[in-house]
DNA sequence: CTGTTAGCGCATTCAC
DNA sequence: GTGAATGCGCTAACAG
């Protein structure tokens, strides 16, 4: 069933059909009326592939992603996908793992695709040089925690970034700290090339620093992984540290800690205070509870779907470029 | 840039372009490796779009999840992307969450789009009926869990289902119940009308009676939600019942539950064992540790992925209609 | 083996 | 206001 079939039905050239359709005040409203009757009973919906074919869009949208098992990612693609959803957009996943080989394959069908946007997030896990592509991909994209390279190479128009605000968080995170009578506060991290990591890092230094205190025992994991958290709260204790209280830059990774530090016959936390980010679900039901930055995922998702579905109605002459920072709010429950 | 262009370049027609490119035998391999050449040189690659149009498939599959909120379906959607992707399929996902007026505009749309196949999760969740349109959608579906009305109505063919094997994982846990003494078992389940809760129900129920035992606490509470989980436990603790222990349907449920017992001042699991279903990474990381069926969530998403390709594969006259079950796995660690 | 032609389903000129 | 014709980019007959 196609538009020809509803054109014969009402008696009219498939041109009316398409104009009562799409440019409804072009057609007289009888004849109007007889269509869209047509229509509805016949249920008829133009063919996307062929509309796509002829105008170049096809309302979907690509979300790159590095992984959905951490569930930072899944909130933000659920944010994202409920939000582009509504607007009558498809969603797309990518997700490029661990195979950095994968990555140019990816942004390569993307482009075959035609897709109208892209939203990437995690892009520190991309490989080196990527942002060359994105430059050329010459369509709307949203960058979810800021590319690598923003404070070196200049990004185009038609390219956002949306970030929770690390720094905020993470001084948040350590004036609490402080506060308690912290003196010796250990970091883990996840991986140290990603700008999210370089940012907090930074924004702990010079907290610490305002205090007339360094930053000494900085251990790296990974995002995604639990075990890493784990495994570097175990380092850091049997290094001749003397922490009291850790910050971790994930939850993933601070209830790897909290796990290590509870195996070693340690209090948390009496011996050792922990705080994580991101505030994930499950964060409330750690035993001891998690105290956490809360970072609202899935609102960002939904913002960052926003932003895109603005940078698409502006059309080819997307002239904006947006950076914004949301506001991270410090959770105490009873790891700290 | 189109055939056309690599056309004109090569000096040929675009029919022999298009044939160099998808049947490489018919064009004499001179011809053929010029043409290549200046494929490669220009990065040629058909528009999907216009091929799509004339064949009729659109190398992408539709993702249809309740949500992405549970770590359980973004494994599974996890295991589906990556063993699609592998074969050239793009994945797209449509998440109905708890909006079921969406469910008809998602499969409405999934049809106008014309994908090649559903993996449908969650159905438990979908309104009454809905089995009825995906008889009537004429591509291959994949349910992962079954459909509720599997039992009463005949499934067309091209309709296959993976589960894990509720059964087999139920009788575990509840014989290790049995096994360590516990004659009082307590339920926590999630939505009761998926087929999913009423098979683990009535599993749990024939290895009690084998025992000469019943089942008389259970309680209900929903998948996605811990809090349910807590409770729901508080629930089993403020009755009359005198449990020691309880199995909880999903791990979500569990970890709340957990919560609860020990905010109740009582030990886990001197007071009160608990065992949880479906083994999500974190799993590991609660204290005490979860005890757990394990359920392999990203195998089971590469599995669906793999049959509806196999589905696909058999053109228009699918003939098959699989119904698998993955076996499960008790998983001790210390809740039990 | 290769070129010409006809559409896939639709939006959009340009006439009327 | 409406219809006839054009073409989006491509594959699949059909000829040669």
């Amino acid at each position: 069933m196609d538009i020809k079939t509803i054109a014969a039905k009402a008696g009219v050239s498939i041109a009316t059909v398409s104009r009562a359709l799409n440019k409804p005040e072009m057609v007289r409203p009888q004849t109007r009326a007889r269509i869209m009757q047509i229509v509805d009973e016949m249920q008829y919906s133009p063919n996307p592939l062929a509309k796509s074919l002829l105008t170049g869009r096809t309302y979907t949208v690509a979300l790159v992603f590095p992984t959905l098992r951490n569930p930072y990612f899944s909130q933000l693609a659920e944010g994202c996908e409920a939000e582009l959803s509504n607007a009558g957009y498809t969603t797309s996943i990518f997700s490029f793992e661990e195979e950095i080989s994968k990555q140019r394959t990816i942004f390569n069908n993307i482009i075959r695709r035609h897709v109208d946007g892209i939203i990437l997030a995690g892009s520190g896990s991309l490989q080196a040089g990527y942002q060359q592509i994105l430059e050329g991909l010459n369509i709307p994209i949203v960058v979810v925690e800021d590319m690598p390279d923003l404070d070196t190479i200049p990004v185009r128009a038609g390219i956002s970034c949306i970030n929770i605000d690390d720094r905020q968080g993470t001084q948040m995170a350590i004036k609490y700290f402080l506060q308690k009578g912290h003196r010796e506060i250990g970091i883990i991290a996840g991986e140290g090339q990603m700008l999210l990591t370089r940012r907090r890092l930074e924004a702990a230094r010079s907290v610490l620093k305002e205090a007339g205190l360094t930053l000494n025992h900085i251990v790296n994991g990974s995002y995604i992984s639990v075990e890493s958290g784990y495994r570097g709260m175990l380092r850091l204790l049997d290094s001749d540290a003397r922490m009291t209280a850790v910050f971790a830059f994930n939850d993933l990774l601070a209830i790897g800690a909290l796990n290590a530090v509870l195996d070693r016959g340690l209090q948390v936390p009496g011996d050792v205070a922990i705080i994580g980010f991101d505030d994930i679900p499950l964060a409330a039901y750690t035993r001891p509870r998690l105290s956490t930055v809360h970072s609202p995922s899935n609102e960002i998702g939904a913002y960052a779907a926003r932003m895109l579905l603005e940078h698409i109605a502006e059309e080819k002459a997307a002239s904006t470029r947006r950076r914004v920072f949301i506001p991270a709010k410090l959770v105490i429950r009873e790891t700290c």
